[in-house]
DNA sequence: TTGCTCCTCACGTCACGTGAGGTGGC
DNA sequence: TTGCTCCTCACGTCACGTGAGGTGGC
């Protein structure tokens, strides 16, 4: 697909892909198929949508984002080595790299979750109070 | 408390308080004490605190902020009419509008929820699988 | 008197938005 | 041939960060 289509199924824009790309958030598009347009398939799809999730769930920065997108490329690097001749304590030692920068971004997402939940909580006692005061004026509580 | 304090408390800096006086966010701090040096009460910490909730976790612009707190002080607009001789119509009518902004906030908060749930569950999916991997290896989990 | 924090410009930065002017595929 | 989307500059914008140079309270 060409980066109008990317965007929008990503639910962003052209302008931001590029930049992306140019900061080296990520790489350029492997094949600009005539004309210099640039082509992209359903994992570059997949990998901007979890970037924008980070970025907005989580409010990582774009440097933040890069050193994520350097762990799963380390983890894809583990995919690449399990078959081959990779001592088992390489392997282990980089499982145990994943297992680290997962658990903070569950860190992270917990964290988050659970200031929402106050905030959520938060909003409802205001709600009821404000129903109450309708309910008071005798007026059909909405 | 001054400037710095009151940041400091937020979590937060003092050149963000000034931007959001600068462009009509937060009023300007009332007493200007001797020497024009910002003065600041629990109140105004309060509200900061809660602007940037909404502004990290919601994801909210500055613009917007100014939405919440226009909607804000019109909820001090009734308790302060409450006692007064303002029709129940009026009164029913402004506790509505309220209801309404706090009902958008809500569904914003519940949708961030889902998603940071969505979120978690991935990443608990993928540290099931590296943990699996590392048991067959025969490390230790964790 | 010495630090510390405060003040107001004002330029810099991050993460894009938005034309300007031009080329390429159905 | 006409739209539509794409391309690369390049300046603009939002939300601040960061000194520059100076004043004020324990």
């Amino acid at each position: 697909m060409r980066i109008g289509e990317l965007a929008e199924r990503a639910g962003t824009t052209p302008r931001t892909v590029r930049y992306y790309e140019e900061i080296g958030l990520l790489p350029g598009a492997a094949d600009r198929s005539s004309g210099g347009h640039r082509s992209y398939g359903d994992a570059d799809l997949e990998r901007l949508r979890e970037l924008l999730r980070l970025r907005d769930l989580l409010g990582l920065t774009l440097e933040e984002l890069k050193a994520v997108v350097a762990a799963e490329d380390a983890r894809a690097e583990i995919r690449r080595e399990y078959r081959s001749t990779e001592s088992p304590a390489r392997r282990a030692e980089l499982l145990q790299a994943a297992l680290g920068h997962l658990d903070t971004q569950l860190g992270l997402v917990r964290h988050r979750m659970d200031e929402l939940a106050t905030l959520e909580a938060e909003l409802r006692e205001r709600q009821e109070r404000v129903r109450a005061r309708l309910a008071e004026l005798g007026a059909p509580v909405g």
